[in-house]
DNA sequence: TTGTAGGCGTTATCAA
DNA sequence: TTGATAACGCCTACAA
């Protein structure tokens, strides 16, 4: 004999659950849940008791209760290096509408693109049982412990921005070798002969694209790579500011930057050498934001689908959680070339212009 | 008689629980659980076997079934209106970190300041059995219901960059009226006479207090308060937009902005008019951000702790969640105005070099 | 259509 | 110190 539910006086109010909703409406625990989750055809008058008592009693589901009963619990993580890295919120941004249009709520971790902070993260997010991850990947594997443990819970991972070596997992990213190369390129059309490239970490995926990008349009072009006009930096601004203290004494005609922060710590160093941009050195650089277009230098962008990325990777992801199979995919979004001053294309129009008046 | 928990054989792979390593490690489920929580002294010899048959077995504890038993989940919620706005990603961060430390994760909402989504979040976070919230306000009370149901569980709350009538909590703000003082009365001293201003939405609590450090400089100054310089907008680019179109034309000499996307606006509205800043007009904003220094116009700003103010709020919510007791506390951080051109003061300077030369 | 009771994976209580 | 077993609150096969 299993006696009932000790019934708990000490603490005087104590939440709801379903069977307080059950025993006001006078029915079986069954007939709420059915009414709760409309999974069973339940009569009219029963599920008008339920539902008063339901309302009476201000009952909300345990959603941890349930979620260890169906082992599903609506929530995604999602772990990117650096939330305070403009490129990041418009993503997550992307993320969260899609996750929330199916009732997901999202997880968010910082990696610091640090690979221990990454698999303390992801440990966590398995032990809470997320129903899936959206990663941007710190350079480097997964230890083989992660790599056993993720491959046995078959928790779904769609990576982000990034592929990565070693993970066989749907993927979101955009086309960097195309938006590196559609920017350098019109950096020599605009007349550019010597150009330098502020790289991000070389064993990042992105990165690597980036920087085959900026080789491809030098050949493209039949420019000269020149190995001393290179600098790789870490997508941070600091890197930026070291970088430009090291190249712009080179006097390069024109720099391309692989991302916005980096952009950012070159111009200051240009600011600290009484360099501007661009009468001294053109410049175009990757990532575009709303309020580019109203500071000076005003830059020349590869302006990427942040909030697409991230709300197409939380498609991907909640498809697989819904019981998609087939082999991992990757969708690869378009960049778009983002043309202002700081590119000097303006006053190459310009001198265009003057050189076909004096004729 | 119980019959023993029925072996599952349906599915081949089954994620080891707590009584697989009991088994393996012939012990109790509570020895392994007195293990891995360090909760109560085990022996060596047991220890040690149950470690092996942990180690063996990948086990990891379900933290949904312990969330459960143990009525705690290690989650914060944090309701942001939108994390692409630049501002919050700092205060996101802050208050990621701190969370971290003392091992809890975050989930992220974003109400887009409606308060229909705000309910909505609300409501699931407590479903989710979060152990405290992280809330910038919409503006607007909570329904009878939902108050009803806060004060109800109890799950504690931290306003985070607003405070908000009728709700008792603790909160952490930053102290705008100061920094709008501040701001205005320095675009004074430098010798502007019309100063306008492009408000926040004034039911928001920090808007009004933006607001009201305006006035109190105005009268500071002995300036005079006109109405027609007064726009209230609703922090997003598009308002300060409109809001630039129907200053800019009344030739204010400054334009005091209450936040950075608004300035954004305002710039594109001028940029459109074809008016410059400072030479048309001089401008001080809210929110400052790494790159400002670096981009013309280099913007006045006033410079809010947002990380810090990310981390004090979650300090005070992961205290409350400890037990900590008491009247709620608003913890007030302090802004700091930067001085760059766009206020007009280096002109201001080199004006009065020039006058100090002549005589 | 509705109810009963076992299971989800922990922790916690009470004996031993 | 350890073990057995009842919560925690929900879902769901199976039975009625």
């Amino acid at each position: 004999m299993k006696k009932p539910r000790r019934v708990r006086r000490r603490m005087a109010r104590k939440i709801p659950n379903i069977y307080d909703v059950a025993r006001m409406a006078r029915v079986s625990v069954f007939t709420v849940s059915a009414v709760t989750n409309k999974s069973s055809h339940v009569s009219v008058a029963l599920k008008r008791r339920v539902e008063t008592s339901i309302r009476k009693l201000n009952y909300r589901p345990n959603l941890l209760a349930r979620g260890l009963a169906k082992r599903q619990t609506h929530t995604i993580g999602m772990i990117v290096p650096d939330i305070a890295n403009p490129f990041f919120p418009q993503v997550v941004r992307g993320a969260e509408d899609e996750a929330q249009k199916d009732g997901y709520s999202i997880l968010l971790c910082n990696s610091d693109d640090k690979q221990e902070k990454e698999e303390v993260y992801l440990e966590l997010l398995l032990s809470k049982r997320v129903d899936g991850i959206l990663l941007t990947k710190t350079p480097g594997r997964f230890s083989p412990r992660l790599q056993q443990m993720l491959a046995y819970v078959k928790t779904p991972i769609v990576l982000l921005m990034r592929t990565a070596p070693g993970v066989r997992a749907d993927a979101a990213v955009t086309d960097d070798l195309k938006g590196a190369f559609d920017a350098v390129s019109h950096l020599a059309r605009v007349g550019h002969r010597t150009i330098a490239l502020v790289s991000g970490p070389l064993h990042v995926s992105n990165a690597k694209a980036r920087w085959q990008g900026f080789r491809k349009a030098l050949v493209t072009n039949g420019l000269h790579y020149d190995p001393a006009l290179v600098v790789e930096g870490d997508y941070r601004i600091d890197s930026g500011y070291r970088a430009g203290l090291a190249l712009l004494p080179r006097r390069p005609e024109a720099i391309f930057v692989a991302n916005y922060l980096m952009t950012v710590g070159l111009l200051k160093a240009a600011e600290e050498m009484r360099m501007r941009c661009p009468e001294d050195f053109a410049l175009a650089s990757f990532d575009d934001y709303p309020w580019l277009g109203f500071f000076r230098p005003r830059l020349t962008t590869v302006d990427l689908p942040q909030y697409e990325l991230g709300a197409t990777a939380a498609q991907m992801l909640l498809e697989r959680i819904a019981g998609k199979r087939g082999r991992p995919r990757t969708r690869k979004l378009m960049p778009q070339l983002c043309v202002r001053d700081s590119c000097g294309f303006t006053q190459h129009v310009r001198k265009l212009a003057a050189v076909k008046k004096a004729r």
